[in-house]
DNA sequence: TTTTGTTTACGAAACTTTTCGTATGTTTGT
DNA sequence: ACAAACATACGAAAAGTTTCGTAAACAAAA
């Protein structure tokens, strides 16, 4: 039986770290997990020892950023925000304070900065005229 | 005369805080300017007081990032890296850490949402063409 | 049962970033 | 000349993030 916690008290406006994203970005692509899992998924780059990811990952419980069940000893902690929108929100905030808040002036440097391969670009127009579709 | 000191102890490795960006954005918009002025233009949403900025932009110059003219009183400070690169870093980062290394992805993402309207799109067409155009 | 290992909780150290107060010197206005 | 305003430098407090050590509880193994 899987009874999973909610913290409302969060300190709300805090940003996420960076820290805080790899831990998300983990539970994004594995699902729920345990400290133990966690902690080894980051291992090989991360020298830090068990302890400071299980405290990381109690203050984002206590922050709302993450859920656990804890009905066992051994607590399973999910992302309490989707993948699509942790990853909008990662996008919004660098749109509003560094391109003007316009995701056209983000999408231009993106594709400037990087010279896309024409199988790249091909898919982006693909896209593009998927979203003119919808959007007459 | 201008002469700009330029600081070679930097501590490479900190990243570009949040404030930090702040500034460099003013200064890629008004090019070089003195601690008072930015303080102003930073002005209204920040309550901090002059010395506060005074110190960052003071710590800005020890990590390397803005580069000042000493000769007169009122020093002149400038950002030592360019609009294009400084923006380009800040997305390089976010590509890396949420979006597996592929700005594609990041572009889709961030079309997806936001519902560009049909001039962004062409906008954005037209650039690929340009880009496809180079890249043969 | 006793030992060994795993897990959480918690406090606090270490480090970074942000903020300000104060000292000191320069410029400006009266 | 003298006061008021302004500029830098600097130390340090305050706040936030990351790290770890240790204690307590429980589980598994010997």
């Amino acid at each position: 039986m899987f009874v999973y916690e909610i913290n409302r008290r969060q300190m709300q406006n805090r940003k996420i770290t960076d820290s805080e994203l790899e831990i998300l970005q983990i539970l994004w692509a594995n699902g729920p997990s345990t400290v133990r899992t966690i902690h080894e998924s980051l291992g090989t780059e991360k020298q830090t020892g068990y302890t400071t990811t299980l405290k990381l990952m109690q203050i984002m419980f206590e922050k709302g950023l993450l859920t656990r069940d804890a009905s066992s000893r051994t607590h399973i902690y999910a992302a309490a925000i989707s993948e699509q929108s942790g990853k909008q929100q990662a996008l919004d905030k660098i749109i509003d304070s560094v391109f003007k808040g316009s995701p056209t002036k983000l999408v231009m440097q993106a594709l400037g900065g990087y010279q896309p391969s024409t199988q790249e670009i091909d898919a982006i127009k693909a896209y593009l005229d998927e979203l003119q579709k919808q959007n007459p």
